[in-house]
DNA sequence: TTTTGGTTTAACTATTTGGTTAAACTATAT
DNA sequence: ATATAGTTTAACCAAATAGTTAAACCAAAA
C-alpha cells in the first residue's frame, strides 16, 4: 500500500490540475485527457479518485464559489463605520482576485447556466451573504444625513462592479489600453486605494 | 428553386437560433443539434450554409464584439465636454446591454481563451477604438483643475465597470438581493442616470 | 514468502459530436 | 414534360470524449 502521503499527493494534483483546467476552460471546454496530463497522471485515476467530471467540477466551483461569496458577508456584519467598512471589502476583494484572476468570471459564466445556478442556490442554502444588514447600515447613513441619499443595492452594486469587473475583462483591458500582465496587476493594486477613494468621494456629504 | 425570401429565411433562422444558443452556452457548450432544433431544421443544413460550427460562430462572435466595442469610439471622439461625454457613454451602453444582456459575459468568456483573443486582435487590427482621445482629454480636464486628478484608465475602468459588471453578474445579484427578472432590469435602468450621477460626483471639484 | 488491500496502467467501450453523402424534393426555365 | 440548379433530408461516418475493466504494480502485514 502507498503510503498516506503519497495517496495524498495523487489526489492534490488533481485538484490542482483541475482547479487550472477548469478555471481556464470551464465545464465544457474542460477535458478529462487535459486534466490527467497537467497532473501527469493517468486518465482513469480522475474517475478512481472523483468517479466522474461533474464530481471533480463540483469539488472545484465549490471551492470557488467559497472564495467568491462567503468572507463577503463577515465583512457585511462587521461592526464598523460605512466607509472603513467599504475600505476593508475592496482591500481584502482586490487582494483576493490578484490572487485568483480567473475566479470571477469562472464563476459568473457557470452560473449563467441552469445547473450553475441550481448548484449555487444549494450552496447557499439559507447561508446567504448578508447583504441586508449592509444595506441597513447605508440607509442608516443616509437617513442621519452623512452621506448623500442612494439606493443600497446601486452602492453595493457600484463597488462589487469596481473590483470585479476588470479582472473578468482584463484581455480587453490590457488589448485596449496596451499594457502588459504586469503592468495590469500593478493597476489592480493600485485600485484597492483608488476604488474606495472614488466611491467616498461620490458620496460624502 | 426556393424563392430568395425563403432562402433567407433559413439562413436567418440559423443566425437567429445560432445567436441564442452561442450567447448562452458560448462555443463549448453549443451543440449544432441544439442550434438546428431552436431553428426548427435538419442539423445538415448548418454545414450547408456555413460549412462549420467554427465559422458559424465566427459569425455571431464578430456581430457580437461589434456591438459590444466600436461605437464605444465614436463617442469617445466626439468634441463634446467630459462629463457630457460620461453621460452618453453610460446611457448608450446600458440601454445597448439592456437589449443584449447576455452579450458581455459572453464576449469576455471567449476572449479569455486564446482563440477567442486571437480573433479580438483581428478584428481590432489598426481599428482599435479612441481610448487615447478620452484618456487626454481627462488628462487636460485634471490639468485644468476641473475635475480631481485621477488616472485616465482607472477612471475609464470605474465607468466601464459600472455599466457592464452588473450583467455578467445578473443570477447572483438576483440571488443575492432577492430580486426577480423585471425588479433587475428596472435597477439597470435606474443605473442610466445613477452611474452618471456617481461617478460626477466623485471627480468633480 | 505469501497474502492483502490500495494504487496505477493500458486497453477497451459506449456515447456524443461535428461533419459528410447521396438521394429526394422544389421551383423555374426550356 | 424534362432539365437544371438550389434546398432539404435521413442515414451514415470518423473522431473525440467520459467512463470502464482487468491486470499489473506496490508496500505492508502475516
Amino acid at each position: 500500500m502507498v503510503d498516506e502521503k503519497e495517496k495524498d499527493s495523487t489526489e492534490q494534483k488533481i485538484i490542482a490540475a483541475a482547479k487550472q483546467v477548469f478555471h481556464e476552460k470551464g465545464l465544457d471546454g474542460a477535458r478529462m485527457q487535459d486534466i490527467a496530463d497537467k497532473a501527469g497522471i493517468n486518465k482513469a485515476l480522475l474517475h478512481y479518485y472523483f468517479r466522474s467530471k461533474d464530481k471533480l467540477f463540483e469539488m472545484i466551483f465549490r471551492e470557488a464559489v467559497a472564495r467568491l461569496i462567503p468572507k463577503v458577508g463577515i465583512l457585511f456584519l462587521e461592526d464598523v463605520p460605512l466607509f472603513e467598512k467599504i475600505e476593508k471589502f475592496v482591500d481584502f476583494y482586490i487582494a483576493m482576485l490578484i490572487e485568483n484572476p480567473y475566479l470571477p468570471l469562472f464563476v459568473m459564466n457557470e452560473i449563467q447556466k441552469e445547473s450553475g445556478r441550481e448548484f449555487l442556490e444549494g450552496i447557499f442554502n439559507g447561508k446567504k451573504p448578508a447583504v441586508h444588514v449592509l444595506a441597513k447600515q447605508i440607509e442608516e447613513e443616509v437617513a442621519k444625513g452623512n452621506i448623500k441619499p442612494i439606493k443600497p443595492m446601486q452602492l453595493t452594486m457600484n463597488m462589487v462592479s469596481m473590483c470585479i469587473f476588470p479582472f473578468m475583462g482584463r484581455p480587453m483591458i490590457k488589448l485596449l489600453w496596451d499594457i502588459n500582465e504586469e503592468q495590469f496587476m500593478q493597476a489592480m493594486e493600485e485600485r484597492k486605494k483608488h476604488v474606495v477613494q472614488f466611491i467616498i468621494d461620490s458620496i460624502r456629504k
